[in-house]
DNA sequence: CCCGGCGCTGGAACGTGTTTCAAAGCGGCG
DNA sequence: CGCCGCTTTGAAACACGTTCCAGCGCCGGG
């Protein structure tokens, strides 16, 4: 019943399935994504949920990558400001961070579905860190995000990579509880001076004075 | 039937179903570990295992909190030599992520109970990363691991974590296929000489010539 | 020797992710 | 128009994590 007919329906129920899963996801986190509710509001059956998404984890990493795209979409309109790389690259770090604080139990669920260790999963995982990486890369440049892939320096790429993986594990630390957003901020910053070595005034390795916070 | 008094039970026992949950998630990953089949191994009922772990993801902490043990230990007797902390550092990583490639059926279900998000467990996954985090400091300081924690300086702080949380997110990427062992070691080691900026013959940041692949 | 408490046992029961299948809907093609 | 192949549906079934509970055995205290 109210069931649309046939052609646009692929990508239109795949979109509503996942939709539906965030809506779940924000009320409730991972558990709250009963599968069977997610068909019931979406309006499909459970059949159908399947044939598009192999599993939880596969529909919440789903989510995860549509999710990242939104907030690439707004970088691109409205990219991190600031004078140096290191500001920019913090700037970036901030406006994610504040993107995964702001809808908690969604972003744990998603978190949660990144860890699920299926190679197919894993696939879709290291896109999303890729749309990451190239956001990462665009602030340290200053530029704007641009859908090209290739440019990206081995220098960039290493420093991206890293910065990418930092962030990543904090927020895996953060799921669980264990850090709060100024923490991470903190953190993010530090690693991002470190990592970036601001040319002035800064000495290496550990003789160096770094001084981390603010 | 054949079942100890009681006096040893409480520890004698949590370490049998600990011992029997590695054993399955060696044979079989994290989906082999079905908690009737640990009970039942282990000798001891369900409700009784439940006591003791909240969740078969408690449990498999419980695992990646002694294997880690076990690494320090060996890494006490044996540490990582080198003749600077880049080189002690590397060493270390090479050390534990082969520890942790050798039996990749566990390590993906112990990395991936590390991602469940309830608080309690993050805590005890939180003992993991100081435990990880006191080797690393120990290998850049080219001393034997301590057990002491508070004598480490921020910069210690700082760089350990930082490289802590690379490891921890590559050896995520990897538990989904996503890196080998070879790309691990490159990166692990690459981001190490970023971090630590070996003073001789390396130019810092965006302009500097880095050549991670061997 | 008996009692009461406590943890353990065995097993049932529940919820939810996942699979399976027959019946039904729908569009294109002859 | 009627058949074919496709997907979707609805519902049942299965597996496994998790919870619950009644009975039992062991223990220390009376």
């Amino acid at each position: 019943m109210v069931v649309e007919h046939t052609h646009p329906n692929l990508e239109e129920r795949s979109r509503r399935i996942v939709e539906t899963s965030i809506e779940l996801a924000e009320r409730g986190g991972f558990e709250a994504v009963r599968l069977r509710d997610v068909a019931a509001h979406a309006g499909v059956a459970l059949g159908t949920l399947y044939r598009r998404f192999r599993s939880k984890e596969a529909l919440l990493v789903a989510a995860l990558e549509q999710e990242t795209r939104a907030v690439a979409q707004r970088i691109r309109q409205r990219p991190p400001k600031g004078a140096d790389a290191s500001e920019r690259v913090v700037g970036f770090f901030v406006i994610a961070t504040r993107g995964m604080l702001r809808r908690p139990n969604l972003s744990r669920a998603m978190l949660r579905a990144t860890a699920a260790g299926e190679p197919v999963l894993a696939q879709k995982v290291e896109v999303f860190h890729d749309l990451m990486l190239r956001m990462i890369v665009s602030a340290l440049r200053g530029e704007s995000v641009d859908t090209g892939a290739e440019e990206i320096s081995e220098q960039e790429r290493l420093v991206g990579d890293l910065l990418n993986r930092v962030w990543f594990a904090l927020m895996m630390s953060w799921a669980g509880g264990a850090q709060s957003q100024g923490t991470i901020a903190e953190q993010m910053r530090a690693s991002v001076e470190l990592v970036l070595a601001r040319s002035d005034r800064m000495t290496i390795a550990q003789t160096g004075t770094m001084e981390a916070t603010k």
